[in-house]
DNA sequence: AACTGTGGCTTGCTTG
DNA sequence: CAAGCAAGCCACAGTT
């Protein structure tokens, strides 16, 4: 780790080093008189009361230091005080502080009416003691591209905007009225989220830090020009310092079989488990059964503390997470933290409630950020793209196997049975699990948290627990508030007209995707495959697409079309959205992914720069997404089919082109193209033609020894030159494939891996001859274990919602509640096994013997699998059926 | 009334 | 976000 001194470029710091600022005197003083308190607020011991500038001191809690270093990572609106606060991590004292507004800001929205209008509406009116001011403004109509006025209600609290439904939103039409507050209060202050900053005095605004770059960015800073740019890379490329944290995991004396429920909290909490950053390493007990003998207390793992009864026990552990400004839970939002606060709330804990605050969804705790690792993993985009499905299931076992390499201690025994010992080693390891959670490769989960908040500038506890929409959409709010852009409602870009040019070629989707070639079947030696570098974001960012640019106001703008569309972009304006894939894209592709693979840099620096590169890649990959959902207050139609038909023509261009130059094109996807065996002169040629024509640059993204393309399209597989291995869209990769199947999918392909040559299939074919035979001879002998033959499918409705068919795991999952009371929700994989009863299929739990089991179907499921791969290698699998004596016997076990 | 074949449709999963 | 695949459901028509 770099030494914060050393790049801290304040003046003063760097005379002083920053650890040894005395505190303020003013402050000191102003600490011992605890602040004032208003009427209307109810004050109780230790809930952090702000006022102006400083909070009183607690535990884990400290007041705003002047002097002190300070990154910004969340904030909240205190009704009681009606002020926004900042949560700001203090790198010196690793405590949260909190910082209350001293400037005054109140909520507002804007209206198109005039201010003498509005004050004569009867909904105002009423709302009269509640207005502070109807103020005329200008402001920018993005759509229109001109200047307006427009009026801004500011009020006293947020609750007369919205958020309750006599609020004002719900009565009169307001523009930027549904913008959470605080949200509001970050971008008005231009404060960025993940920033560090300092405070001159107590009652002063805090002043950004200007962070002294490092060496190794200074020189790409000095090159670029675009300021925007250079923001971008000053405020990624700051360090992130390893938070102090404490990861919590409770366990509930629940009977044998029923779940412990938040609503209805009647089971006590008996043992805790805490793993701190600083290395404290504890499980905490209420020894309900008085077992555990004082020459047991002793464990080589965690120290192991005894309480007298649940009440010690939560008042414990409220005090030792207090120490620690940044709280993890697996699950803590709708489990961990509810259950705490509530049977602290039946005991009668004084004050619990002021330290943890329950959202509709979420938990927070007042003295720090909360971070539920559960939401975070759950984030589709972190699932896909920040750990590229390396789990598929959201559970601390799975995500905790498939990143850190180990699971959970696995519990067989109900509470009762086992020994508290044995509890005590589960329930720890939970807690370390959690927390390495956040540990493993560099902190990567707390620097991708902070980076994606520096990106997004939202609070930490927003990005772990919203999707990355609203990500997307925070960032552009703010961009319109630097631009002084008024937000347009959703249904005046919808008003903006525009039309659809192609139907789409499914039937229910809005409209046109992309291309994919038809396949050329067979096995085909020495492919390249090239493709458009990030092809949607760049034409995104060169094609200036964006929700006020399509189909713009000018008359001039209307000869610029999107070919084969009446469709025009702008050619006048910068779009909003353009610039923000723009920026972060070239930032990415210019700065961060050569940092990340700079092998002059030591290894620290380069694993923050890949997180750096990754956060960038999330935001890009989704922009596409997002302006074709019709949930994305920037969404509009002809934007999304402008982008798809420029991809379209990019590709069809591309293909022409490069037939034109003798090159033989076998397949393609939206953004790439097979080419078999091409003459490299021809190859490169032809790719800088096509980034001359098109402004957008074609790369070799990879090369294959050989490819294997059937008839069906997104279906193939590749062996590269480097021996990988490439499967894409195959049954046998597929999640839902029996296990069974799979393997001899696998080891098929195992023995594909090491041919060079035309003549190496024929002795390859022998061998995989073999293994089919073998399995098929296993399936019809009843020796494949039945956990081999479960179909695994996701129920991703609730039961009910199944109205239109109703498919085999529904059926079962009907069955599994049933029967077996298992209670099913969206999200739960159903196992199945194919069965010769009525209906085709049952649970796997429900299934008692091999003979149940519809053999011909298993033996069809794994023809069917293989075919995809045999079928272009000329082997045929009618020829390899088995011998009579194994049909009769399959007869005889069906009788 | 029971069976078979067909095609449209639903569902889930993958590719880019 | 759309394109595309496999598998099964289900209504319907035609046959037995």
């Amino acid at each position: 780790m770099r030494s914060l001194d050393t790049w801290i470029n304040n003046k003063r710091s760097r005379e002083t080093p920053v650890k040894k600022i005395e505190i303020n005197d003013i402050r000191k003083e102003r600490v011992d008189t605890p602040p004032p308190v208003k009427k209307s607020g109810r004050r109780e011991n230790n809930v952090p009361i702000g006022n102006v500038g400083y909070v009183i001191e607690n535990k884990g809690n400290g007041g705003v230091e002047p002097g002190g270093v300070y990154i910004l990572l969340s904030a909240d609106y205190d009704p009681q005080n009606e002020k926004v606060y900042l949560k700001f991590y203090d790198i010196n004292r690793e405590k949260i502080v909190l910082w209350y507004d001293v400037t005054g800001h109140r909520p507002y929205a804007y209206s198109k009416e005039d201010p003498e209008a509005l004050r004569n509406h009867p909904e105002i009116i009423k709302l009269a003691e509640k207005i502070i001011d109807l103020r005329r403004e200008k402001k920018h109509d993005t759509i229109n591209d001109v200047e307006i006025e427009v009026t801004k209600i500011i009020v006293k609290d947020p609750l007369v905007i919205g958020g309750t439904r006599s609020s004002l939103r719900e009565k009169i039409t307001l523009w930027e009225a549904d913008i959470k507050y605080y949200a509001n209060y970050i971008f008005d202050m231009g404060f960025q989220v993940g920033g560090y900053y300092t405070l001159e005095s107590a009652d002063s605004i805090p002043k950004p830090l200007d962070i002294k770059d490092p060496p190794e960015i200074k020189k790409y800073i000095e090159k670029i020009d675009d300021p925007e740019i250079k923001r971008w890379i000053k405020i990624l490329s700051m360090d992130i310092p390893n938070y102090k944290r404490i990861a919590l995991d409770i366990e509930v004396y629940n009977p044998p079989g029923i779940m412990p429920q938040v609503e209805d909290p009647k089971y006590p909490i008996f043992m805790a488990s805490l793993r701190g950053s600083d290395g404290l390493k504890k499980v905490i007990v209420h020894d309900l059964r008085n077992e555990i003998k004082e020459d047991k207390l002793k464990h080589d793992d965690f120290e192991i503390e005894i309480v007298k009864s649940e009440e010690e026990l939560i008042k414990r552990v409220l005090e030792i997470v207090q120490e620690y400004p940044i709280v993890i839970t697996f699950n803590g939002d709708k489990f961990d933290l509810p259950y705490i606060r509530k049977r602290g709330e039946l005991l009668g804990i004084p004050n619990i409630s002021g330290l943890i605050k329950l959202g509709r969804n979420d938990a927070r705790v007042s003295w720090g950020i909360h971070i539920d690792l559960y939401e975070l993993f759950k984030n589709i985009s972190i699932k896909t793209y920040a750990f590229s499905n390396a789990y598929d299931i959201v559970s601390l076992d799975t995500v905790a196997r498939a990143l850190l390499g180990k699971g959970k201690v696995s519990m067989d025994k109900t509470f009762q049975e086992a020994t508290m010992e044995e509890i005590l080693k589960y329930s720890y390891v939970d807690a370390e699990l959690t927390y390495e959670l956040t540990e493993f490769n560099h902190n990567l989960v707390m620097r991708l948290v902070t980076m994606i908040s520096r990106i997004a500038n939202m609070t930490i506890d927003d990005v772990c627990r919203l999707s990355i929409s609203n990500w997307i959409k925070n960032r552009l709010i703010y961009e319109h508030r630097r631009h002084n852009y008024l937000i347009p409602l959703p249904q005046e870009i919808a008003g903006k007209g525009g039309r659809k040019h192609l139907e789409p070629i499914t039937k229910g989707k809005k409209y046109v995707g992309a291309i994919v070639i038809e396949p050329v079947p067979g096995i085909h030696f020495n492919v390249h495959v090239v493709d458009f570098a990030s092809l949607y974001p760049s034409i995104m960012k060169e094609f200036n697409i964006s929700y006020e640019t399509v189909n713009c106001p000018h008359v001039r703008c209307r000869e610029n079309k999107v070919p084969g569309s009446t469709t025009w972009i702008c050619t006048q304006r910068k779009g909003l959205i353009s610039e923000f894939v723009g920026a972060i894209r070239d930032v990415r592709v210019l700065v961060f992914k050569k940092l990340a693979r700079d092998k002059g840099l030591p290894i620290e620096k380069r694993k923050f720069y890949e997180v750096a590169q990754g956060s960038l890649k999330v935001f890009i990959n989704a922009m596409y997404g997002v302006i074709g959902a019709e949930t994305f207050p920037f969404y509009y139609l002809p934007a999304a089919e402008a982008i798809t038909l420029l991809g379209r023509y990019a590709i069809t261009t591309s293909i022409e082109k490069a037939r034109e130059k003798g090159l033989e094109v076998i397949y393609g996807d939206t953004d790439s193209l097979f080419i078999k065996n091409p003459d490299p002169q021809r190859l490169k040629e032809f790719m800088g033609e096509i980034e001359k024509k098109l402004r957008l640059k074609l790369e070799i993204d990879k090369i294959y020894r050989y490819v294997v393309l059937s008839n069906r399209k997104k279906n193939y597989f590749g062996v590269l030159t480097d021996g990988g291995i490439d499967v894409k869209g195959l049954l046998g990769k597929k999640s839902s494939t029996p296990p069974f199947i799979k393997n001899i999918f696998y080891e098929v392909l195992e023995i594909l891996k090491g041919i060079n040559s035309y003549e190496e299939f024929n002795q390859a074919k022998e061998k995989i001859q073999d293994i089919i035979v073998n399995a098929e001879k296993k399936l019809r002998a009843g020796e494949v274990p039945l956990e081999e033959l479960a179909i695994s499918v996701t129920l991703s409705k609730p039961l009910r919602a199944y109205t239109k068919t109703t498919p085999q795991h529904v059926k079962a999952a009907r069955k599994l509640e049933r029967v077996l009371g298992i209670e099913v929700q969206p999200g739960t994989i159903i196992r199945i096994i194919k069965t010769k009863d009525r209906d085709g299929a049952a649970p796997l739990e429900l299934v008692k013997s091999i003979r149940e089991v519809d053999t011909n179907k298993y033996v069809e499921l794994l023809k069917s699998t293989l075919e995809q791969i045999l079928e272009v290698l000329d082997i045929d699998l009618e020829k390899l059926r088995i011998d009579r004596e194994y049909r009769s016997l399959d007869k005889f076990f069906n009788f």
